[in-house]
RNA sequence: GUGAGUGUAGCUCAACUGGCAGAGCACCGGACUGUGGCUCCGGGGGUUGAGGGUUCGAGCCCCUUCACUCACCCCA
């Protein structure tokens, strides 16, 4: 009986892999030049970080995390998003007591138990940065402009940032309050879902998408006329700074995130060819959390790209280009040319060159076609003849030509690497 | 959690109103002894997702079940 791999748990095979690394290679050299450091932190988590972090009546919370008893007791908890880690870490090593600020990346699997659909696994992967220690609208826009700057490295196509800002404890509850009661004059006109987040999270009425319900949404009221005046001060200062850096984007009153923390900048990106989730990723100002995770009063701003959905909406440039050829196949044709062959390979190998070893168990016409299939621009022959002379004969697959016994065991890798070199001009 | 669709070779898919389970691609081998792509020839591969039922006979019809996909919900 076989045994598949788990629903919503996906394989990534070669070829698929490159385009992985192509990702997370790119995002690196953005990051470095944004001066921010990665992280790596565990993947399991207590529950209670989870579920005081991200808000005990959202969604992940309530339905989708894996959580299970540890044997000792603890419920633990495959994390469902980053954030919450990585300011564990942060103030369970007093990173604050370092520096004044923390800039930070991390890459890594998320779990959540939702049903798999397009764009949507229960493992995915997000890469994500997270600020900590600056509350000043300057960050935001920082912020905004790398994750702006990363979805053009990565070459996403038609994407689109929106931002808003939620307001602060000062202000959101009157909005909400508010929304509240113009929701509830409607209460029967909504649909069975709305009903139901009227009592649990007003603000996730802005985002339903039952036409019936966009329609009484549209009139309602919006946080803008709610926002107290540092919340209107600094969302002001966030859009002045993108404004004049020529970061596009687009205020969208109606967005809302999923996750309890954010306060004031929230933000997200839409991209195509994603199917029914368009979201790739997302994020906001978080500044109460350090402090309730029981760090010090410090503000946090950060975001989240689902690579999978990065990949689903990149452009077309994308190909194998990152695997870097193959510089020589070597087919041994018996059992004493593979001994010998093996040991020059790893001699070479050591020095830098990239050979593929074909195997004296195989015809040498399978040989030669697995060395055309690799790309390999040469091939070493090594038979009997070969041996005796101590040398390969070189097989130019380009221009089709032959060298015997040309390139001699002993040689170092920059000798056969002028040699192959040579042989562009000898063919001319 | 809810709904719809689809399950046939490693992959993409055929197979008439129920009548011998096939093709292309991929893989392996061969076409002058130790030379690739192109062409030609050949080969291995399947419990038709699983279980039951109807029938002389089921890939096809009926029931059950499982898996996958898409969508709702929500989000990355």
């Amino acid at each position: 009986m076989k045994i598949a791999s788990v629903k919503g748990f996906h394989d990534v095979l070669p070829g698929e892999t490159a385009r992985w690394a192509w990702v997370e290679q790119r995002a690196r050299d953005l990051f470095a030049r944004y001066h921010f450091r990665e992280v790596r932190i565990p993947i399991v988590e207590k529950t209670e970080l989870f579920t005081r972090s991200i808000g005990d009546t959202t969604d992940i919370v309530e339905k989708e995390m894996y959580t299970f008893i540890d044997r000792d007791g603890t419920s633990l908890t495959l994390r469902p998003e980053g954030t919450a880690g990585v300011v564990r870490a942060y103030v369970e090593h007093a990173l604050a007591q370092r520096e004044p600020v923390s800039k930070l990346f991390y890459f890594g699997p998320m779990f959540r138990r939702e049903r798999p659909q397009k764009g949507r696994l229960r493992q995915f992967h997000q890469v994500g940065v997270e600020v900590l220690g600056r509350d000043d609208p300057a960050i935001d826009a920082e912020v905004l402009m790398l994750l702006h700057d990363l979805l053009v490295e990565l070459d996403v196509r038609r994407f689109s940032i929106e931002v808003n800002s939620l307001g602060d404890e000062q202000c959101r509850p009157a909005y909400r309050e508010a929304l509240r009661a113009f929701a509830e004059a409607q209460r029967t006109y909504l649909c069975a879902n709305c009903q139901r987040r009227l009592e649990r999270n007003p603000l996730r009425l802005l985002d339903c998408k039952v036409p019936s319900c966009a329609a009484i949404v549209a009139e309602a009221p919006t946080i803008e006329g709610f926002w107290c005046q540092a919340c209107r001060d600094h969302f002001a200062q966030v859009r002045r700074m993108l404004d004049y850096a020529g970061v596009p984007y687009q205020v969208a009153p109606r967005i809302v995130r999923g996750l309890d923390y954010y306060v004031r900048t929230a933000f997200e990106v839409k991209a195509e060819g994603l199917g029914a989730q368009n979201a790739v990723g997302g994020g906001g100002r978080y500044d109460g959390l350090v402090r309730s995770l029981g760090g010090p009063d410090v503000a946090g701003i950060g975001f989240a790209l689902g690579l999978e959905r990065v990949l689903l909406a990149l452009g077309t440039t994308v190909d194998e280009r990152l695997e870097p050829p193959l510089e020589v196949f070597i087919a041994p044709l018996d059992r004493e040319a593979e001994l010998r062959v093996l040991a020059v390979a790893q001699r070479w190998r050591r020095e830098g060159f990239k050979i593929e070893l074909g195997s004296a168990h195989r015809s040498l016409k399978s040989q030669m076609r697995q060395a055309d299939k690799c790309g390999a621009p040469f091939v070493f022959l090594v038979g009997e003849a070969e041996l005796e002379a101590g040398a390969a004969s070189v097989r130019d697959m380009l221009r089709k030509r032959d060298y015997g016994c040309a390139v001699s065991f002993e040689w170092t890798v920059s000798q056969v690497r002028a040699y192959l070199r040579s042989l562009a001009e000898l063919a001319a």
